[in-house]
DNA sequence: GAGTTACA
DNA sequence: TTGA
């Protein structure tokens, strides 16, 4: 279901035990966010990093806030500063925190303190297989991830890598949030579609937010 | 042998 | 679903 022609979509679809998506939830500061950013990866470009097996990723990404998450031959973790210029990775805008923390809020998880930030761009044909979010230390915390642009279909699997993994479409401004007994669930993005947004052109853009530290 | 496995 |  999209968006109608007289408000906000607020559908809410329970995907498993403490994971829901938030239709629409985000709607309302979407130009804000899609302006910061551009702001953000001015400072911190959108880069392809490697997998440790020296694979390019095909989803460009970069971060804000105290922590982002880096991925090369050396493996997978969180760094304080951008591997490109050596600089810490610009500021969390307060709508970004504020935003992650109401999102969270909403999915019964209170008093969400994100440190890390993740930017991830998607052209068309850019997919992002299943996978699982582990390196992160505090895993009693949510994590919540903010569509912006271009639809995707959201895949979202069990805590194993096994078995079949539902398939969810994720709309500009659409908020999902997992945690607690869904925190380690599999999860990724279907090849993206072609596709023009009036916000974000040929792209979707998403936002992750996680206490990484 | 495990783990790789945010890929192909 | 499963590799090197």
């Amino acid at each position: 279901m999209q968006p109608d022609l007289f408000g906000a979509d607020r559908r809410q679809i329970r995907l498993s035990e403490g994971a829901v998506l938030l239709g629409g939830f985000a709607l309302s500061h979407a130009e804000p966010l899609v302006a910061a950013i551009a702001a953000l990866t001015a400072a911190a470009p959108f880069r392809h990093m490697e997998t440790p097996g020296g694979r390019r990723m095909s989803v460009a990404m970069s971060n804000c806030g105290p922590l982002g998450w880096v991925s090369d031959r050396g493996g997978y973790r969180y760094a304080a500063r951008d591997p490109l210029s050596g600089e810490p990775w610009p500021a969390m805008p307060v709508l970004f925190r504020t935003l992650a923390q109401d999102a969270a809020a909403q999915a019964g998880f209170a008093d969400f303190a994100p440190d890390a930030c993740l930017i991830n761009r998607y052209e068309p044909g850019t997919q992002l297989t299943l996978h699982q979010d582990r390196d992160e230390q505090d895993r009693r915390a949510p994590i919540v991830s903010v569509s912006l642009g271009l639809p995707a279909v959201f895949l979202w699997g069990g805590e194993s890598r096994a078995g079949r993994a539902a398939r969810h479409a994720l709309f500009h401004g659409d908020v999902v949030v997992w945690g607690g007994p869904s925190r380690m669930n599999f999860h990724g993005i279907a090849p993206l579609k072609d596709g023009l947004h009036p916000a974000t052109g040929a792209l979707r853009y998403n936002l992750t937010f996680r206490t990484a530290g």
